[in-house]
Order: C-alpha cells, then structure tokens, then sequence
DNA sequence: CCATATACGGAACAATGTTCCGTATAGCAA
DNA sequence: TTGCTATACGGAACATTGTTCCGTATATGG
C-alpha cells in the first residue's frame, strides 16, 4: 500500500522517513540507560537534572526526545518490561522447564525491586501512565503463562496456576521486602516455588 | 501522678502548660477550615499559599502550626474523620435505625467525594501519611458497626454485614463515580442499601 | 567543502515547599 | 491605663524542580 520510505520511523507519529541523527539516537540511548539507573537507584521521583548530568548531556537535549518527566518514567519501564519479558523465551531455551520458571520469577523480583515509587505516580493521575499496568500484563502474562504451561507439561509443578495471579503475588511479596529485602524476597519466592511444585505429576525430592 | 498544669496542652509534647494565644487558636482554625474546602475544591496537592492566602494568614503563620504540608493534610483528615465518624451517633439519637443507617452512608459518601489525590498521597512513603489508615478504621468501623447493629436488631437489614467490607465497597463506589457523579454515587448506594434490606427479618416494602 | 536542517547545552522562567527575621500584639503585672 | 515581653504574624527570600527558549554547534546530503 504505501510504498515510500518507511524504514526508520516506528516512532515519529506524523513525520516523513527522515532518517533521526546519529548522535541524538545516541543521547537518547545514554538518556534511557541513565535514567534506568537513577531510577532504581533513588526512585522514578529522581529530579531530571540528575539523570542529565548522568547521561552526560543537558536537560534540552532530554526534553526534546521526552516532552515530559512522566514521557520518559514511561519509556524506561516499557523497556525494562520488554526486557524482562524476552528474558522468559531466552531462558525457557536453555534451561529444564522448572529451572527456567524460577530464574525467570528470580528475574522479575529485580524488575519489581527496582520499581520504587513507581505504585504512587500510577495513581498520580497522569494519562501518560494510565497505559502502563496494562502494557505490563500484556508483556508479563503471555511470558509466564508459557514457562508455566512447560513446565506443568514436564511434571514439574502442578497445573492451574493462574500466570497474572502469580504475578501479583511475587510482585507483592517483592514489594513488601522493604530496602535490603533482597534475601527475604529469595526465601519467600522459594517458598512459592515449592508450593507450586506440590502437586507436580513428577515426583520430587524434598525441598531444604 | 502529675500535678501541676496540664489543662490545655494536649498536643504540644513537652511544653510546660503555657496556654495558647487567641490569635493564634483563630488562626489555626482558619487555616484548617480554608485547607478543608481547597482540598475539597482542589485536591490535597493544591499548594500552600493557595490556602493561607484564602485563610487570611502569611504561609510563616501557617507553617508555625503545620511545621510540613503533609502534617496540614493530616490533620485535615483527622478533624473530618472526627466529624464524620461524629455524626453517625447523631443520627442514630434522631432516626429510626434504618435510616440512621442510610443517612450516614450517604454522608460517608460526601466525606469520601473532597478526598482527592489522597489515596496517591497515602501511598507517598511519607512517615505522616502512615498512620492515617488506622485512625480511619479506627474511628469508622466502630461507628458504622453501632448502625449496622441497631439497623439488624431492629429488623430492617440482614444480620452479618462486615462494617469494614461496607466501609471498602461504599468508598469505592464513590471514588469509582468521576467528577460530577454524586448523582451516580447516590443510584448506587441505594442498589446497595435495597441488598442490606433483602434478608431482613422485618418485612420490607418493595423498593422502587 | 558548503549549506542548512537538526540537535545541543544550559541559562532562565515558573511553581512550590520551607525558612528567616523584622514587626506587631496578646496577656500579664504594676 | 501603661509598659513589658513572650508569642505570633507576614511575606520576602531561598532551595528545589519541571519546563521553555534560544544562541551555538554539528551531522548529513549534495
């Protein structure tokens, strides 16, 4: 149907195939990966000044690729899901069904941990976050409800598990380990891990 | 035990009796009755100078009382729950149970409506805000449990309804209803008024 | 190598929470 | 009533943060 130039755009909503210059794709890069890290660092209410100077560039220069603060709060998430959820297919195709479910939720717990502050600008009001919860289930569901199914068809847990009831569940517990939870998140996702595997066609050995 | 002076202090931790300046208890009222009605115009994100100035005070005045935003938003809160919670046993004195019970939800409803952005502030991690949720249910799900109990003794509504659950799903209800649902919120509670009357002992006329 | 569309940097602006301090006054005693 | 002083007042000033603007720099196509 349309036959010119579309190669690069995937973004620009309205403008022509013009091709984006190399060095703002660059900063937009060192902008997201910044941002990433401050975010986890001190929470998505990290002044915007701070994750410029990270990037190593000025606040014009993240303003013209993120109108606003939320735009890129927005962008950073959707690509932390993303990459979270690829990471289910990749460790589904190099590890034992169960093996994988468990990486993968190991994973997701980091996801999770990193998301401080993230639960109140959901509710802020702002339309551009009213997208995300269910851009978050879209990516999530799907992932874990294969690493599920695999490894309920190996025996290894039981079956029935609802993928976004478990979702919410580790996402809770993650939530609840308060700063240096990290172990005790662990513990209780293990916990979780075995009662999944009660019930497991398979036998297993015992858990401890 | 202590003998001294300990009329008026009540709030002050460690401050010897010194009784307060009229002026000052004047103003402090003004203020909390002018943060009442912008929070209700405005949410509890409406600025601080908006609220002095509409109380006729300097924001220095305001800030000797409050000593942060956050403290005035509290203390706001608590004075309404006071109220409300107040008039459930108000209503009780001069209605038939029944509709004591009607009465106050609605009432409840109108508490809930000037809440705006609260539920975003509840989840900001700040160390003010951390109480509030226990003062709520402390102060309401006693009141409302004298309703239900007069209103079920007297034959008018079922027996068992979970005071908190009421207090959860009529809250929601009005939260749920938009910027000018009040018409909405008020279609509902009856909806779930009419569910309180099926299975009362006392047989009811038909609703509608 | 030039022309120019594109992008950059960071000063400047606006909104808002909070602090400071010179001035005013309520409450008390003589 | 008058005067004294602890208390309180008002609002300018400061700090932080989101956002805009614009003069300067540069990537890119010809």
């Amino acid at each position: 149907m349309v036959t010119e130039k579309m190669e690069q755009a995937a973004d620009e909503s309205a403008g022509p195939g013009r091709r984006i210059r190399a060095d703002a794709q660059r900063n937009e890069d060192a902008v997201l990966a910044a941002a990433k890290e401050v975010f986890a660092a001190s929470g998505v209410d990290a002044p915007v000044r701070e994750i410029a100077a990270r990037a190593g560039v000025g606040v014009g220069t993240l303003y013209r690729r993120f109108p606003n603060r939320s735009d890129l709060v927005a962008a950073v998430f959707r690509r932390e899901v993303d990459a979270c959820a690829a990471e289910a297919t990749a460790l589904a195709a190099h590890h034992p069904p169960g093996e994988a479910l468990g990486l993968w939720l190991r994973r997701y717990t980091r996801f999770i941990a990193t998301k401080k502050g993230l639960a109140a600008a959901l509710h802020s009001g702002d339309q551009v976050f009213e997208t995300l919860p269910a851009y978050f289930r879209a990516k999530f569901e799907p992932a874990l409800a294969d690493l599920l199914d695999a490894a309920a068809a190996a025996g290894e847990i039981r079956e029935g598990v609802a993928p976004y009831d478990l979702l919410r569940a580790v996402g809770n517990l993650s939530v609840a380990s308060g700063d240096d939870g990290a172990e005790h998140t662990e513990r209780m996702l293990e916990l979780m891990l075995d009662g999944l595997r009660f019930g497991a066609t398979k036998p297993q050995k015992q858990p401890g």
